[in-house]
RNA sequence: CGGGGUGUGGCGCAGCUUGGUAGCGCGCUACGUUCGGGACGUAGAGGCCGCAGGUUCAAAUCCUGUCACCCCGACCA
């Protein structure tokens, strides 16, 4: 049935939303697509809700060719499962909790590995019962602590989760193989510039995990690339072992450095008083700065308790000790700072000039001490002398000291060499839209789920669990699609095929446009009827046209006089005339012609 | 959690410094004119000025407290 813009349920606004600040976001709003509940939770009006629905369907459509079967779990969930695998606490403040009435503790879910683990465990038990690949398009609930930009970050969200059982590890990255392809296909139906990059799988456990991110200045997610096509989380980017170097350096010798707590200061002290002999000037790269961070374990085996550790970690002066790094290298501990009562407890520790002599299992301090790996044996270093206002020059890595290992914690920079192929990396921002993990046994193990091999031997069953986010993919879309005037929908995705605009009063022209939309639906083709009457003027329709995004416009008006009809392209701005009775297949042609 | 900001009809905002019976634009209703680029006129409807205390003859405005929301950062499969 033709969608008739006089009883549409929608209300464009002339304005932008004052609690809006990516022009998709406004956008999205304003055209009448979606509406903020809440922070963080939104409305899909009925324009909106189309939308949604395509990608949907696009996804569906994905996932049932590689032979996903479409399920669907409850949002909300009881808490056991998630105690189990401990996540019930390990998700912290994301996890929205929730009593009933008897007292009985629930959540909603913020994803569903565990309810999936048990439904198979419950109906499966044996090998010849798998591989399977089970998945649902579904709400999922994170408390995230900052909501943002509209749809692309809510706490309530829509989410294609996907999941593969495997009775090995062949079969998982068979399944995690058909995952991947069938993503690509996802985003290249989509429409959106993507990169997939080498992820850390982090809290979720597993081995190999990549992640899909939309390319977008407005990402949240910084990644890195090179020439070549390599491209990585910044987490996941691991910077090459240096090899050794001559040793050139003369022998190690301390200097009164006094008052030169920071890098700078440092720096400018030992070009005035202690220049080198080579005649460059010293920079902040030739020092080696170490940094003390307190890990927070959480409770094991040997700790009943979260446990703390120092750890020092050393890079070269020039670069900051990237946290979002150190977090995927540590988890699942968290970091904290070393604050002034740990500096107490441990008097071996200068402030401000700390170095190896003391940072080392076996040393004074019996602080771990880990390395960027960018810091070459045989290279030479100045750094803390462990005495406040002493700094050591030429101290030489392997000779004068050594560390317990390397981390890789540094920041990344724009220029950096690739650490696969020859060229620099560059950064770049993007959305995570799709993320794909190799589990492995870790949440079977946790839940029990085990089946029996053609030895009558239980084997645990191997997972791999796989996300797509539906109305994240609606956001990014709308960022990625739009001008001046408004949204313009990829054709695959537009909430309408044809937006038609009675342009006028006269009857002829309403009638000829209702007739035109009639036979355009009877074709099978979506069309939103601009049939608003009276006051309407045809100024306003063609705002409303412009915002709303449809990608072809109809205009039925002045040229029906003369018999023909206007089509109008959205994304080019192309219009052409044609005559009434050639409309149809003219606009047949543009909506299936493209996709 | 740290920093910045904002709460006034459905939406966007002014008014607050210097207290005196709440205003503008959009939208909405009725009538008339207009009709290819967010028209115009006339007449209307619609607001516990976030909430609670306080000061005062009088509070949207001053004071105290509190709540909420937005933005940046931290956080975030």
């Amino acid at each position: 049935m033709v969608t008739r813009m006089s009883s549409f349920f929608l209300r464009t606004l002339r304005e932008d939303p004052a609690d809006a600040e990516l022009p998709g976001h406004k956008l999205l709003v304003r055209a009448g697509y979606v509406r903020r509940a809440a922070p963080g939770v939104y409305t899909w009006l009925p324009l909106g809700l189309k939308v949604l629905r395509k990608v949907e369907a696009i996804v569906r459509e994905e996932m049932e060719a590689i032979g996903g079967q479409e399920l669907s779990f409850p949002a909300l969930l009881p808490k056991e499962p998630y105690e189990a695998t401990n996540r019930w606490t390990e998700y912290g403040d994301n996890l929205f909790r929730l009593t009933d009435r008897k007292g009985t503790q629930m959540l909603l879910g913020p994803t569903h590995e565990e309810m999936f683990c048990l439904a198979v465990k419950d109906m499966y038990t044996s090998y010849k019962d798998l591989p399977l690949t089970l998945f649902q398009i579904q709400n999922k609930y994170r408390d995230e602590a900052r909501p943002r930009a509209g749809v692309l970050r809510g706490r309530e969200f829509i989410m294609k989760d996907s999941y593969s059982f495997d009775i090995d590890g062949a079969g998982l990255q068979k399944a995690y193989d058909a995952h991947r392809d069938a993503y690509i296909k996802i985003f290249d139906r989509l429409g959106f510039e993507y990169v997939i990059v080498h992820a850390d799988s982090g809290a979720m456990g597993g081995s190999a995990s990549e992640e899909f991110l939309a390319v977008s200045p407005n990402g949240e997610d910084t990644f890195v690339r090179d020439a070549s096509g390599y491209a990585a989380n910044v987490e996941a980017v691991v910077v090459p072992q240096a090899p050794p170097v001559e040793v050139t350096a003369g022998p190690a010798h301390v200097e009164d450095t006094p008052d030169t707590p920071t890098i700078d200061t440092l720096v400018a002290a030992l070009n005035a008083k202690h220049p080198r002999t080579d005649g460059r000037a010293w920079a902040a790269s030739d020092t080696l700065k170490n940094v003390i961070v307190m890990l927070v374990h959480p409770a094991d085996e040997e700790h009943d308790e979260p446990w703390r550790e120092p750890l020092a970690i050393g890079v070269p002066g020039d670069r900051e000790v990237d946290a979002k790094r150190l977090e995927a290298q540590v988890a699942p501990a968290e970091v904290e700072g070393f604050e002034e009562a740990d500096f107490a407890k441990h008097p071996t520790l200068a402030k401000g000039y700390i170095g190896p002599g003391v940072l080392g299992s076996e040393q004074a301090s019996g602080i771990r001490y880990l390395l960027d790996p960018s810091i070459a044996e045989g290279s030479a270093w100045v750094t803390g002398a462990d005495e406040h206002g002493q700094h050591v020059i030429d101290l030489v890595h392997g000779r004068d000291f050594t560390a317990d290992g390397t981390i890789q914690a540094a920041e990344i920079r724009e220029g950096d060499p690739s650490p696969q192929g020859e060229g620099t990396l560059t950064l770049a921002r993007g959305v995570e839209m799709g993320h794909i993990f190799q589990l492995g046994t870790k949440y079977a193990e946790a839940l029990g789920l085990k089946v029996l091999d053609e030895n009558g031997k239980l084997v645990t069953v191997t997972m791999g669990s796989y996300g797509v986010g539906v109305t994240r993919a609606v956001g990014v879309i709308a960022e990625d699609n739009h001008d001046e005037q408004g949204l313009i929908w990829p054709r695959a995705l537009a909430p309408f095929d044809v937006h038609v605009v009675a342009a006028g009063k006269s009857e002829e022209i309403f009638g000829a446009a209702e007739d035109l939309s009639a036979q355009l639906e009877a074709k099978g083709v979506a069309v939103l009827y601009d049939d608003r009457a009276g006051k309407v003027s045809p100024g306003v329709k063609f705002k409303d046209a412009e915002i709303i995004g449809v990608p072809t416009i109809l205009v039925v008006g002045k040229g029906l006089a003369e018999g023909v009809v206007e089509i109008k392209d959205r994304r080019t701005g192309e219009r052409r005339e044609v005559p009434v009775a050639e409309a149809v297949d003219a606009l047949l042609g543009e909506v299936r012609g493209q996709s």
